[in-house]
DNA sequence: TTGTCTATGTAGCCTGTCTATGTAAGGAGG
DNA sequence: CCTCCTTACATAGACAGGCTACATAGACAA
């Protein structure tokens, strides 16, 4: 089975979901992690993930700071804002309500 | 409740699958069809919906030919070709699957 | 004659993902 | 020590596709 594209903006809220699970995670454990509970079909190409995160750091759903890995490593850690919690509740029911929509008309005969 | 934009990628899917119902239609009364049978949630603007229509013309999806309308007036009438029925089948199975994909990661606590 | 609705179409903008490339540091192996 | 792979971040530029706004034209009503 070939990957898929990401449907452009779906990924912030991918994003902001893996992030809403608690712990602070930094952008390439991020991405890993969206390809694995995907299943391998979704694939977060970098150059999408990280303009994703300025982003949505400029528009504030997203803290970071600078850290290091279990493996020595400098990375930078992201952790979701008040806001970006409410911004992920939205778009998530929006994407909910968009996709319902959508099976209507290709399911209706 | 706002209408929602529709997601990059599957306008021609709504297009396609609406032509498949059979009858000829003509382009405002497939941008009407939708918008109904999405229950006035998606809203196909005119400047996504002619330009959709001819990149699947060029594409050779649909057949296309000028006729009149019931009130007579001039239209041009649309009907699915079997690219497009093929090209329909294999878009809406990727559309189910990428959705599944991104409802895993917005679903997983 | 003016306005509204149908019906098609174009130009240009904007958003967001993609490919491709570049940096740098850690660790493994020869 | 040198080379290579992996992790981790980042940017530039291409590109697709839906959006707003505008333009045209005929039918029909007030």
């Amino acid at each position: 089975m070939p990957r898929e594209e990401i449907p452009p903006g779906t990924l912030d809220l991918l994003i902001l979901k893996t992030l809403a699970r608690g712990e602070e995670m930094h952008g390439y454990e991020i991405a890993r992690s969206i390809q694995r509970v995907s299943e391998d079909v979704l694939q977060v190409e970098e150059g999408s993930l990280y303009p994703a995160l300025q982003r949505m750091l400029i528009k504030g759903w997203v803290k970071a700071e600078w850290g290091a890995t279990a493996e020595n490593r400098r990375a930078r850690y992201y952790r979701l804002t008040a806001a970006g919690r409410k911004r992920l509740e939205a778009g998530v029911s929006q994407f909910r309500r968009v996709v319902q929509a959508i099976t209507r008309v290709i399911q209706t005969a």
